[in-house]
DNA sequence: GTGCTTGCAAATCGTTTGCAATAGC
DNA sequence: GCTATTGCAAACGATTTGCAAGCAC
């Protein structure tokens, strides 16, 4: 996929450092939070600051590009997927799934109906053990 | 409702301080921070601190007498309300309605059978405006 | 008096900010 | 050269921890 193309539709300049954590972000669909992030791209790009990938994180949230995550207590976490979709977090080993959904949506719009709120955002979050754990 | 019986029912020994805290969160249904419920309980309670609450909360959480809601990034937040519900964040007001949910439940189920995965807890947050900030 | 609870002070740690150096057009 | 981006160092702020004093049975 063309990073470069895709952040241009977000409005993001595409600078090295952008390009860089967008590229990780789509290749490495694991939730990273921002040190697992500045640990794997560190060595590639030995310049890079845990300052950058804050700021480049918030920026491709706030346009759109990425979803924060806050499942874990701990860190935020960062997914390139925006499209929506469950996440399950397994307590045990902390690996974070990605879920599908299916009644989810229409519920959804039928509940904005009813309440008259305009939602902007959904995240479905499930927390407990995995099966690889169980 | 009885305070002290309740935090009886889930294994927690009632202080003096827990049961103001469990009593404050069960008549303030506004999901508040650590910070509000000090605010509040300081006037009654001069001796009381935030650590004893910061502690009190986590015990409650952890034994199930309430839940923890990471919807706002900043601060987290309690419902004394364990029962299934969605929650909306007013991104403007930053107020966060409860808001019942129909097919949930069931899709849950369902998803789980597919995954095969142990779920002890759901979250459902939507973010956006509210229908008095719209 | 033994064990749990409280609460102060200090530490921790993820995240943000100020600002000077740098890169890109 | 002008503007936006980067990244260091310092600040910030929510939460946790160490530990001594207090309370309850």
């Amino acid at each position: 996929m063309d990073i470069h193309k895709q952040l241009t539709t977000y409005g993001i300049k595409p600078s090295l450092q952008r390009i860089a954590i967008m590229e990780y972000l789509s290749e490495h669909i694991i939730h990273p939070t921002v040190d697992e992030i500045y640990t794997a791209l560190f060595p590639l790009m030995p310049t890079l600051s845990k300052t950058t990938i804050y700021n480049t994180l918030r920026l491709f949230s706030e346009q759109g590009a990425i979803q924060m995550i806050t499942i874990d207590e701990k860190n935020t976490r960062f997914d390139a997927i925006v499209s929506p979709h469950a996440h399950f977090l397994c307590k045990k080993c902390g690996k974070i799934y990605d879920m599908k959904m299916k009644k989810f949506v229409e519920e959804v719009e039928e509940l904005m109906d009813t309440t008259c709120h305009k939602t902007t955002e959904m995240h479905y979050y499930y927390k407990g053990i995995c099966k690889n754990c169980l």
